[in-house]
DNA sequence: GCTATCCTTGACCGATCGGTTTCTGTTTGG
DNA sequence: CCAAACAGAAACCGATCGGTCAAGGATAGC
């Protein structure tokens, strides 16, 4: 039933290496030819396998975002440490990947800053996935209100938005910042507005 | 020394036309036979005028950002109200024109997602405006915080840094947003996150 | 060996890109 | 009236865009 050859190339390799691309260049910036030299396939494989560039655009993003969030709902979420130590960790670890010198920004800030104005099925799934961030975020600062590691007279759902914001602002400032500074501060600044007492 | 007609056109009216379109469609997305029509002249005249597609950009950029620093700081500095009513009003405002439905976020923001991996010259200018921003928060948080309309335990940069952070972030994630509620949330949490004391 | 399937290469398509140039008014100062 | 400086329209440039197509090379089952 199937003659011939396996594909000679790992088609979800070939999706993060499209993705690093768009990362990189945009969506605009990056050319079908530019593509086809980075995975390293023929015009024709790359058309047979993904349908078209936006196609591929959208899986690398959809690629994107099921690690990103996988990552954060498992950050968030690790028992044995407090809620308030785990939303520490996450927020370290976004500063650290996305805020540092010669940042690249998140993906999908990025793909929010270049999407056109009449793509609804993009905007949609952006959408979804930011309301996962927002969600676990919220889910985190529940448990932390909770324990009284953090101040009851907040809003958990405002907060979490302010925490999706946050990131996603401090992900694009890192494109032009200079240094970690910056990131830091506004992470530092973040935690702070969350502590219940603190004396300098 | 000058005989023949003066210009036919408003430069400084073309150079906001063309920051409406790069604002609208970014800068790959918008072409000169675009910038021709919308703006109403000729390729010779706007090439003669402006040089380049590119000067023309960062011409717009130029334009935009004085606009919107200046209100910003005029915002922030009025005399008369406390620094915190100052603060307000000045996130609601932006809240109003960039958390809205059919947004097209902050140019700036649009443009630092934009930008070119190797563009310095453009990622300076952005920087330095970035930083008017920051700076005049920070002062205006130190006469809140002198006043003590705000939590006297935090960080004045770092808090200054978040806001700009914020504002971005809300002004990206406004594209695609469905409604102004998720912006709201989040200048109400930057709010609260700055209030010494508050029992809901 | 044959055939079918997958792969790659590369030519090719119409369209559009940023930018230059040529031409034809048209309006002004002298 | 005439020359200089301006304007706009459009032809034109080489390059690149996303996408298609036709021709082989390689590998598998029969």
């Amino acid at each position: 039933m199937s003659p011939g050859p396996q594909k000679s190339f790992d088609v979800e390799e070939a999706v993060l290496t499209a993705r690093d691309l768009f990362w990189e260049r945009g969506y605009d910036g990056t050319g079908i030819r530019d593509l086809e030299v980075a995975i390293g396939i023929g015009r024709k494989s790359l058309y047979d396998t993904f349908g078209s560039k936006r196609e591929l655009y959208l899986r690398s993003l959809r690629k994107y975002a099921d690690t990103v969030i996988q990552s954060i709902c498992d950050g968030l979420e690790r028992e044995g440490v407090g809620a308030l130590a785990n939303l520490e960790r996450v927020l370290g670890k976004l500063q650290k990947h996305h805020g540092s010198d010669g940042s690249l920004g998140c993906l999908l800030g990025v793909a929010i800053g270049q999407i056109g104005a009449d793509d609804e099925e993009l905007a949609a799934f952006l959408r979804g996935v930011l309301d996962g961030m927002e969600q676990a975020f919220e889910r985190c600062l529940r448990e932390a209100m909770g324990a009284g590691e953090v101040r009851s007279d907040l809003q958990p759902r405002d907060a979490a938005r302010q925490l999706v914001a946050l990131s996603q602002g401090m992900a694009l400032l890192g494109r032009v910042s200079d240094g970690p500074a910056r990131s830091r501060s506004i992470i530092r600044a973040a935690l702070a507005a969350l502590r219940p007492v603190s004396s300098s």
